[in-house]
Formats: C-alpha cells, structure tokens, sequence
DNA sequence: GCGGCAATCAACCATATGGTTGATCTGGTA
DNA sequence: TACCAGATCAACCATATGGTTGATTGCCGC
C-alpha cells in the first residue's frame, strides 16, 4: 500500500469526478486521495494530501488548470500533473505543457489508455494523446519564442474589430488616433500571421485570445 | 422494480459514461439498461432495452446528438431524450430543444439537478439548466423563422473570408465573380446582423457555424 | 545609461470593401 | 401554373483597409 500512487482529482464537472473515480478505484495500484472542483481547493488538498499524481482539467471557475499547474509545479516539484481535459487546441496544449504538464489526455481517452498515462506519469514519464503529440510537433517547428502573443492594447483593438466597428470608431472609443488603430493592426497581422482583420479574429478566438 | 426509471446513457467520452453510471446506480428509482459511445449504437439499443429516458451527449462521432435526439422522437416517441452536454451556445440549445429534446443540462450540474432533472423527463417534464433557460428565452424574442441561417455557399464564401481571403481569391476558389461573392456577402452581414466581415466571422464562430 | 519594446502619431497610395440597384436562371413548392 | 428563394452577374461610388516609411515618448531590464 505505501507503493499505491496518490491521486488527487481537479475538475470542475461532478459526472466527470465521479467518472475518473470509479474508473480508477477498481484498479489496485491507485488511490485517490481526494477530489476539488478548481485549481484553488487543489492547491489546499494537495498540500496536505501529499499526491504523487494531479489530474487536472483546464477550464474551470476560480483558478483555471493552466495557472493551477504552474503553483504546483513551482510550490511542489515532486507532484506531477496530468492534463484530462475536452480540448485540444493548439495555445490550451502549448501552455498547458509551458505551465509544467507532464503528460495530456483528452477524455474522449479509453480506460487503459489513463491507467498507463496516470502510472507514467507517477514515474515522471510523458504521454500524449496522440492527436495532441501531432498538433505539438507541428507546433515545434515554429520556435517558442515565435508564439508572439499580443499585447493588451493590440487585444483591446482586435476585440473592438471582432465587434464590427471600424478604424475610426477604433480610435474613438480607446481614445488615440485612427493612425494608431492602424499600427497597431499591423503589427496584429505580422503576430497572428495573418493578411486582414477578417482571419485576424478568426486566428484570435481560436487562440483562445477573444473570450 | 417495474416502477424504475429505465435509463440509457449517450456519450463518446469512457469517463463521462463511467461517472453518470456512478452517480445513478446509488439511487433505487433508476435502471441503467445500457450506454452506447454514439447517436447510431444508442438507436439499435433504444430498440432492444426500451429506456424511460435517455441521456444524450450532443458532439459525438458517427452520429451526433442532435441528429440522434431527432429519430429517437420520430421513431419512439414515448422515449423521452435529456441533453447532457457541455456546451450551451445559442444554437445548440436551439436546435437540440427543435430536436424534441424534452430537457438541457450541463455537465457541471451537480448530482441532485441530474436526479432532478432524469425523474422530471421520465413524466415528460421539461428541465433546463438555469443559464440554458435564459439564453433560450433572449432567443424566443427573435420569432424562429427569423433564425436566418446561412446557406450553404454563403457558408463556404464566409469561411474562405474567415481564412484571409480577399474577394477576388474566393470568386476563384469558388469559380464565380467577384460580383457574386459580394452578392453573397452583403446576405450574410444581413443575416448575421453585422456591419462587416470580421465581425461576421467572429459571429459564425460563435453560433458554430465555420467548425 | 543604453537598447529595445510598446504605444503613440503622420502622410501617402493602391486596392479592397460595402452599399445600392437591377437583372437572369434555376429548382422547389403552394 | 405561379411564385419564391438561392445563386449568379454587372456597374457605380464613397469609404475603409492595408502597406510603407518614419518619428516621438516612456518604461523596463541589463
């Protein structure tokens, strides 16, 4: 029993608490030490649970997975997390990984495929679901650094382009010129990669960049 | 015995069929008499186990849930269907409740809604989750004919937009004029009720349109 | 204190965009 | 049959957009 792995469930959804629990306390090797619906109540549990293993989900109210993560890992080294989340885009994956993920499981996954996933990562081990492994090795060949995210006040441009208000309405409402509606614009186009505002917001919210 | 409330469960994710499994058989008024991992499964079940209730995910593989929901009400029409979903965009709840769904939760409910909501559907009452009920209602103002949806060239003209594209690349694409393109850009903004492509974009993405 | 970055503004210009009006053709439905 | 909606195209025009170049200011980190 002192070589049973500790587990410790984050997830905001309680049909998917329940779900992860009876999946695993049929399995000999687990034990599940406790269970919080945000990052929050986690990092409480966790001090004093003292788990080898964090399930966690991204999104959730209070604290999300990602920022939830990156305490754990900085507060208690020797805790690995575990990713169990629905999504799958490319900027939840990327800093999720950043953030000190150890591994990144999508809840579509099959039974065995978390058993093995949770004893890896007990060990320190990685593991990816296989659509996840792709979209990062495509996302490798740009470097890190290349994943110039935007600033506030490019964010705060681009949101008002999303509403449908033009460049002069722009620079109206955040009080500054239509010439710097326009620099800004550009240089939103040349981060995102992008030709115009249409894809620009397109790119945006599938970053994760507009909610 | 005879008066259990037989249930089916409908999702693709092992976890969620698992903790919805968990949370009902603790309760004596239900029967789980099976669960399928898609729309098509979860029929050829419903023939043979004759549920009260099913409880339906809406993305699923091979068939998905709204598709699903709508032959269970065609074909069993005693059989009453209970979303069980995560997401609660304005149009899934829509088409879901047009489907013949008689109810709409969310996966975050806690156990009690879920007991709740399973018995009210199981007398072919209707339950919605509160912020599923208030998105329906800012819905009811607009008369249904007025849900203007897009067509289908209309779509594929404003994904090609939402991609960068200029006009002239998407006649190309598409081997019409730029006229038409235009023709069928100003149909969108007035059905989309905005000013301009970006904005368009961002309102397609967010009615689940461009997915 | 220097370098770099974010934010601000300006002027110029070719092109794209959106509004408007009107027209033809097709397929499906009342 | 008559009608309607969707898809197609045209011409005109005012305005918005995006590219480019260059400049100033303030702040942060080394």
């Amino acid at each position: 029993m002192t070589n049973d792995i500790r587990v410790l469930i984050v997830d905001d959804h309680p049909v998917v608490r329940t779900g992860i629990i009876g999946m695993l306390e049929n399995q000999p090797d687990f034990q599940i030490v406790g269970d919080a619906d945000n990052g929050e109540m986690a990092l409480t549990l966790i001090k004093e649970r003292k788990p080898d293993v964090v399930l966690m989900d991204l999104r959730m109210p209070v604290m999300d997975g990602i920022e939830a993560t990156r305490r754990v890992r900085s507060d208690y080294p020797q805790v690995q997390v575990l990713i169990l989340t629905t999504y799958d885009t490319d900027t939840d994956i990327v800093t999720a990984i950043d953030a000190g993920a150890v591994g990144y499981l999508l809840k579509d996954a099959p039974r065995n495929t978390l058993y093995d996933a949770i004893r890896a990562a007990s060990r320190g081990e990685s593991v990816l679901a296989p659509s996840v492994a792709s979209r990062l090795l495509a996302h490798m060949r740009k470097p890190v650094q290349e994943q110039n995210q935007l600033s506030e006040r490019e964010i705060d441009v681009l949101r008002l382009v999303s509403e449908g208000n033009t460049n002069k309405h722009i620079g109206k409402a955040l009080h500054i010129s239509v010439a710097t509606v326009k620099t800004h614009l550009t240089h939103i186009f040349q981060k995102l990669d992008v030709p115009d505002r249409a894809s620009a917001v397109r790119e945006a919210i599938e970053r994760g960049l507009l909610t």
